[in-house]
RNA sequence: CGGGACGUGGCGCAGCUCGGUAGCGCACCUGCUUUGGGAGCAGGGGGUCGUGGGUUCAAAUCCCGCCGUCCCGACCA
C-alpha cells in the first residue's frame, strides 16, 4: 500500500480523556475511534491487527482439529430461559423486543447455541469435536474502560468441547491449554495460566490466561518460584498456625462503649488481638440476609463468597437491614446464638476458641467465643483474601501480588448446559448419556489492547511482527527525488513479491513526520532511502524496537529485510 | 448503583468569576519559500459553544432539568 492514499488520521496529541496507554496509542496511531462509551470503530490499521490476531488464533484452533461456525448474534430469550440463565445473566445481557413483542438477546456467549446444534450429535462414534467461531459478543459492562481493554461489543473466538466422558474433557482441556501458551506466544503475550474462579459460566474447573499490565483489572497470586498461580478470587496460601486463647472458656458479654472497629478492639481493656477476633459482615445473597464470617485480620473476597454460596445476587446489607436483622449496627456484630440466619464461615475459623466478638447489641462484644459451640454455621468455605507475602501454598515462599488483563479463559462445563438442553448421545452399551463439555474464550480486541499495553515506548507503539499492521515500511526522505523514488518503488515491488506486507510511505511530507509516524503506529522495520546515501548505493535500515539503524547497500537490503521478517514471524 | 471531574471546529485547549453574539495551537485548503526528526511566511475554509427550558433588550457565560464522556469506588462491620 502506498502511505498516500491511507487513511491513517494520526494525532499529534492523546486524547485527553484516555487513561490507559493502550487506549491513547491506538487513538494517536489511527488504529480505533470511540463511537460511544463501549464501543469502539476500527479503522482500517486497527482492523489488519485485529485480522492478523484472529489469523494466529484460527491456525492454532485448527491445528487442534477445531472447526469453524459462525453463529447468530442474536437469540430468542426462549434458550436463554430453557438452560436458566435469562435469569442469571440479569443487567449484563443487552435484551430487545421485536415487532411481535419476543423477548430477544444478543449473545453474551454462546453455550447454549452450540449445545443445541449438538443436539444432533447421536453417537460417541462421532465424538470427540471441537467447534469455534469469532462472533461479535455485546455485555452490558456496568462500566466500559481503558478503550478497548473493557467494551460492550467486541469479537471473541469462543469454542466448545463435546466429550463422552470427563476424561475426553481433561483431554480437550489440556490440547486447548496448550494451544492457548501457543497463541499467546505468537502474540508476544507473556500470559501466566492461572487457576480461576468459573463465575456464571459454572462448571467444575478453569484457566484464566493473565498478562501482567497495571492497566489490567484482575489481580493474580503468584509464587516467584512459577509453582503456584491463582486468581485472587480463587486463590489460597499457607497460614501460620495459631494458638488460640484457650484460657478464655467461658462465653462472657462485656461493655465496649464506642468501639467500632476491629482496630479498636485490639486497643481497648479486655479486648483481642484481630487474630482472635470474628469478622461478621452482612450481606445480602439474592434476596437473603447471610452472615459471612472471616478471621479479624482477614479480608473477605467477595467472589469466593459468590462461589461457596452458589448466589447469583450480591450485596453488603444496608445498616438499616443490619439493624433490623441483627440488632446492632456495624461495628458490634456477631453470630453467636443467630439463629434462622445463613452463617458461611471460613475455614480459619474452624475449631477455633476463646474468639472475641460482636454482641449484637452497640457497646457490648463476646469474649471466650468457641465457634463450635456458640455459633450455628451452615457452610465452611473458603472466603478470605490472600494478601501479597503470604506463603505459598506449594513451596511456602513469599507470594506476590501482580496486576493482570485477563486475557483467556477455559472451562471445564461438564454437563450442566447438555443435561439442561438435552444434548445426549448414546454410549457404547447403548445408553443415553449427556455430553460433557468445555467452553474456551479468547478476546480478540482485548488481545490487541493487551499486546499495545506491553509492547510500546515513548514514541508510541511497537508491534510484534506476527500482528503489525504493515510488517516494514519503506520512508522516502524525498519524494521529489527521482532517484530514491525510482529505487523505493523497486525495493516496495520486490519485497511485495516476497510477502512481505510493506507499506510505502510516499507522502510529499517531512522526514521527520514521517518519522514520527512510523514510530507511533509501530512497524516493525523501516527501510530509509534518502538522496544522500543513496548516491553511493546505500539505504538505511532501522529495527522499530531496539531503534538501531544500519547502512546496507539498496541491492541488500530487501534480502535483509526479508529475513528478519520471516526470522521474526 | 455511590462519589468526583468534564462537555466550546477533527485533536488539544482558552473564554464563563464580572452576560454584549467565539478565540488560540495543531490538523485541513491555496500560493511562495523550505526539505534527514513533527518547517516559515501570506491568504483561506470549517463551530446548533452536549441538549431542553428559564432569566434578560442580549446567554458559551447566570438558573433549573436532562443527556453524554472519563476517573475512583461499589469487601475491611
Amino acid at each position: 500500500m502506498r502511505w498516500s492514499n491511507l487513511f491513517i488520521p494520526t494525532l499529534r496529541d492523546a486524547p485527553a480523556d484516555a487513561e490507559a496507554a493502550s487506549h491513547k496509542l491506538l487513538v494517536q496511531g489511527g488504529f480505533i475511534r470511540q463511537l460511544h462509551a463501549g464501543h469502539y470503530s476500527l479503522l482500517p490499521l486497527g482492523l489488519k491487527v485485529h485480522d492478523k490476531v484472529e489469523r494466529i488464533v484460527r491456525d492454532e484452533m485448527d491445528s487442534i482439529g477445531a472447526q469453524e461456525f459462525l453463529l447468530p448474534a442474536m437469540h430468542p430469550a426462549s434458550i436463554w430461559r430453557e438452560s436458566g440463565r435469562w435469569e442469571v445473566m440479569g443487567d449484563e445481557m443487552f435484551r430487545l423486543t421485536d415487532r411481535k413483542g419476543a423477548d430477544l438477546a444478543l449473545g453474551m456467549t454462546h453455550e447454549e447455541i452450540f449445545t443445541t446444534l449438538a443436539l444432533e450429535i447421536s453417537s460417541y462414534k462421532t465424538l470427540p469435536q471441537i467447534w469455534y467461531q469469532i462472533q461479535w459478543k455485546f455485555r452490558d459492562e456496568p462500566r466500559p474502560k481503558s478503550g478497548l481493554l473493557r467494551v460492550r461489543e467486541f469479537a471473541m473466538k469462543d469454542s466448545y468441547s463435546f466429550d463422552l466422558d470427563e476424561a475426553g474433557l481433561d483431554a480437550n482441556f489440556r490440547l486447548h491449554h496448550d494451544a492457548y501458551v501457543r497463541i499467546f506466544d505468537r502474540l508476544g503475550l507473556p500470559a501466566i495460566p492461572v487457576e480461576a474462579s468459573s463465575g456464571s459460566m459454572g462448571g467444575s474447573g478453569s484457566t484464566e490466561f493473565m498478562v501482567p499490565s497495571d492497566a489490567g483489572e484482575d489481580d493474580v497470586v503468584r509464587c516467584p518460584n512459577g509453582d503456584y498461580a491463582a486468581n485472587l478470587e480463587r486463590a489460597t496460601s499457607a497460614l501460620p498456625a495459631v494458638a488460640d486463647r484457650s484460657e478464655l472458656t467461658d462465653l462472657v458479654r462485656f461493655p465496649t462503649p464506642g468501639i467500632r472497629t476491629i482496630a479498636a478492639l485490639e486497643e481497648v481493656e479486655g479486648g483481642a488481638p484481630a487474630v482472635h477476633q470474628i469478622k461478621t459482615m452482612v450481606m445480602v445473597l439474592d434476596g437473603e440476609i447471610t452472615l459471612a464470617l472471616v478471621r479479624g485480620d482477614h479480608q473477605l473476597n467477595i467472589q469466593k463468597l459468590l462461589d461457596a454460596s452458589g448466589a447469583i445476587e450480591l450485596r453488603p446489607a444496608t445498616p438499616e437491614e443490619t439493624l433490623e436483622h441483627l440488632g446492632a449496627n456495624p461495628g458490634s456484630l456477631g453470630a453467636v446464638g443467630v439463629e434462622g440466619k445463613r452463617i458461611i464461615a471460613d475455614e480459619s475459623l474452624r475449631g477455633r476458641v476463646g474468639l472475641t466478638t460482636g454482641a449484637n447489641e452497640d457497646d457490648w462484644h463476646y469474649t471466650g467465643v468457641s465457634v463450635e459451640r456458640d455459633i450455628a454455621v451452615d457452610q465452611w468455605a473458603d472466603l478470605r483474601e490472600v494478601s501479597a507475602g503470604e506463603a505459598c501454598p506449594v513451596c511456602g515462599t513469599d507470594l506476590e501480588i501482580a496486576r493482570c488483563i485477563e486475557s483467556g479463559h477455559i472451562f471445564k462445563l461438564g454437563t450442566k448446559y447438555s443435561e439442561v438442553l438435552g444434548a445426549t448421545v448414546l454410549d457404547p452399551d447403548g445408553k443415553n448419556v449427556p455430553l460433557v463439555m468445555g467452553s474456551y474464550g479468547i478476546g480478540i480486541g482485548r488481545a490487541v489492547a493487551a499486546i499495545a499495553e506491553t509492547h510500546r515506548d515513548d514514541r508510541g507503539l511497537i508491534w510484534p511482527v506476527s500482528v503489525a499492521p504493515y510488517e516494514a515500511v519503506i520512508t522516502v526522505v524525498s519524494i521529489k527525488d527521482e532517484a530514491s523514488m525510482t529505487a523505493a518503488e523497486a525495493l516496495y515491488s520486490d519485497l511485495r513479491s516476497r510477502g512481505i506486507d510493506v507499506v510505502l510511505d510516499d507522502r510529499n511530507a517531512r522526514a521527520g513526520v514521517k518519522f514520527a509516524d512510523s514510530e507511533l503506529i509501530g512497524i516493525p522495520f523501516r527501510v530509509t532511502i534518502g538522496p544522500r546515501a543513496l548516491a553511493d548505493g546505500q539505504v538505511e535500515f532501522t529495527a522499530r524496537r531496539s531503534g538501531e539503524t544500519e547502512r546496507v547497500s539498496l541491492d541488500s537490503v530487501a534480502d535483509l529485510l526479508a529475513g528478519a521478517v520471516s526470522a521474526a514471524r
